[in-house]
RNA sequence: GGCCCGUUAGUCAAGCGGCUAAGACGUCGCCCUCUCACGGCGAAGGCAUGGGUUCGAUUCCCGUACGGGUCACCA
């Protein structure tokens, strides 16, 4: 067959040669060892881990390289495309200090590489498109959905592979009149690659997660333009990440068993292709058994469910990255200060396997990263996170701002700060007895304690508690309360001997602490009455007697 | 079913032919000038399995099992 008149019959209106593309897209000016990658999602309006996890990978490789990040809006699929939906992810990729250099922005396009929307590039692929028919390496097929389904269901009886490929592929080899008569009346058609290779082969491949793999020819003649010309996700890849001159393409591995094809369209196109990264899925544990996390059936996967949690957005990048990088941890222990930024990201470091998604660890890195930030930095996020999930707490927060800090200030900063929050729904029912309105007695005292002990020590207390005392004066005078009472003074004295006493000072702590707080537990006592002020603190312990 | 990837404790993981097989989370126990939260110390718990190669295999090769992925005009 003369394939320059089929392509000119497929492709009367093109006129461009990949030698045209070629020089409207040079190739980079950037130093050696540069990465240029790019994220590209498809804009269903749904962040998910997963596309972090991708992201996070590709943003570190390139911004430690000198190198340069782009979006590109894989856009092919219009029935699943939601309206906003970039906006969407780039503010929240955005919020995890994904940033992009180049490509798809909120409402247009930056940079020289674009459209950055596959939809706008139709006329580039199909340059290509032309190319390859040209080569006698594309062909048009004209089965109906029908007809495809029924070559599946007899693969299946026949117990033979699936897929539209040689006696199966049935417009493979069909004369030049037999498709110019479909043209002619109509008949919708997609764009087949003309595969050469056959399962009997097998490819070396070296990926940079998985090493060194070998992969099975592929023999399907996949389908390189739908019926709309649009594109499909391969040829798109192919021609776009060449063009846009990307050299590292990390995706999850899921696309391994099409690889061989891409290299295929690569070779073909005349392409160098692109180093890969192939990265294990996320997974979980569903019952017995591991799975892949699904958008469908888990809520976890999606970003959202995070910020709704009260997971600060460091704190996901952090667990991330250690999911990510398993010396990253290491590195954060000798560096708790450290911007995570200074951490050196490899990707020699990632696991070929799938990971399980650990929410204990995630809420454990959490811990950590809260215990690092400042009272003001605390307070603000909490505030944000309040202002959309709890307006009540945002109300006192807001209203009472120094004495918000000053509560979130508690046994804050030093070397071992205390790390009572994982999550900003922790913080509630953490300093709610701070706030009269919200203070209530939950906690009672242990049967075992007179009643005439607790008052007497609670009377006492009000006797001597002056705020202008420092913390150990104010010890000093509880423990002298304690003496007063019977009870030991010197916990050691204590527990050698703890039928000599009527109690410890311990125990006298405990009659403040629940008289003031309302709970057995609390932050330091001291910090707290300091904070609450002599009324509060009078005013409770009275309140508190009056029920004794 | 075909093809592919993976497999070190409950989980995340170091390890890259010779080690009493790191560390972290979780669990449990003990300690720590008032509880809690920290912090410290300690404990239980592991190289899926069978063959090779080798003086020697967690590490290399093959098979098996198990887990995962994929076989669309979705990405």
């Amino acid at each position: 067959m003369d394939t320059n008149v089929l392509a000119n019959l497929l492709f009367p209106h093109v006129t461009l040669t990949p030698e045209d593309m070629e020089q409207r897209f040079p190739t980079r000016n950037l130093p050696e060892g540069a990465v240029i990658s790019r994220m590209a999602p498809s804009p269903t309006g749904f962040v998910h881990l997963g596309n972090l996890v991708q992201g996070l990978t590709s943003e570190r490789m390139c911004h430690q390289s000198g190198g340069l990040l782009f979006l590109r809006v894989e856009d092919t699929d219009a029935k699943r495309e939601v309206p906003g939906a970039v906006q969407t992810l780039i503010e929240g990729l955005r919020h995890y200090n994904i940033n992009f250099d180049e490509g798809a922005t909120i409402d247009g396009d930056a940079g020289n590489y674009g459209p950055y929307r596959q939809r706008q590039r139709v006329e580039i692929y199909h340059v290509y498109a032309k190319q390859l028919v040209l080569q006698g390496e594309a062909y048009p097929c004209f089965c109906t959905e029908e007809e495809l389904a029924d070559i599946h269901a007899r693969q299946e009886a026949e117990k033979a592979n699936f897929g539209y490929f040689g006696k199966w592929a049935v417009w493979r080899d069909r004369s030049i009149e037999e498709i110019k008569a479909e043209l002619d009346k109509g008949t919708p058609y997609v764009l087949r690659f003309r595969s050469t290779g056959s399962i009997e082969n097998k490819i070396k491949f070296t990926d940079l997660i998985k090493g060194n793999l070998e992969l099975t020819e592929n023999d399907i003649d996949h389908v390189l333009l739908k019926s709309d010309g649009i594109p499909t996700y391969h040829f798109a890849h192919a021609v776009d990440d060449h063009l846009m001159r990307t050299t590292h393409v990390v995706r999850g591995d899921e696309w391994l068993p099409t690889l061989p094809f891409h290299l295929q369209l690569f070779r073909s196109l005349g392409f160098k292709p692109p180093k890969y990264l192939h990265i294990g899925p996320l997974m979980k544990m569903d019952g017995e058994s591991k799975r892949k996390l699904s958008k469908r059936k888990d809520p976890e996967l999606a970003l959202t469910y995070y910020r709704a949690a009260g997971f600060p957005v460091q704190s996901v990048y952090e667990y991330l990255m250690t999911v990510l990088n398993s010396n990253f941890e290491d590195w954060r222990r000798a560096n708790p200060d450290a911007d995570v930024d200074a951490f050196k990201f490899s990707h020699k470091k990632m696991n070929p396997a799938g990971s399980l998604f650990d929410e204990a660890k995630l809420r454990d890195v959490s811990k950590n990263v809260i215990s690092r930030m400042s009272a003001d930095r605390v307070y603000d996020e909490v505030c944000a996170f309040a202002k959309d999930y709890d307006l009540d707490l945002y109300r006192h927060l807001t209203a009472a701002p120094d004495y918000s800090k000053a509560i979130l200030a508690i046994g804050r900063g030093g070397k071992k700060p205390r790390k009572d929050f994982a999550v900003w729904t922790d913080v509630k029912p953490y300093l709610d007895f701070f706030f009269d309105d919200w203070f209530q007695i939950t906690d009672t005292y242990p049967e075992n304690f007179a009643k005439s002990d607790i008052k007497a020590a609670l009377e006492k207390f009000k006797a001597t508690y002056d705020p202008a005392d420092d913390s150990n004066l104010w010890f000093d005078k509880i423990k002298a309360v304690a003496d007063e009472l019977g009870f030991a003074s010197d916990m050691k004295a204590y527990r050698e001997n703890p039928t000599a006493f009527g109690g410890s000072v311990a125990d006298v702590s405990m009659f403040l602490r629940v008289a003031v707080t309302g709970r057995l537990n609390s932050p330091d006592m001291y910090a707290v009455m300091q904070i609450l002020g002599k009324d509060r603190v009078m005013a409770r312990i009275d309140a508190m007697l009056a029920t004794l």
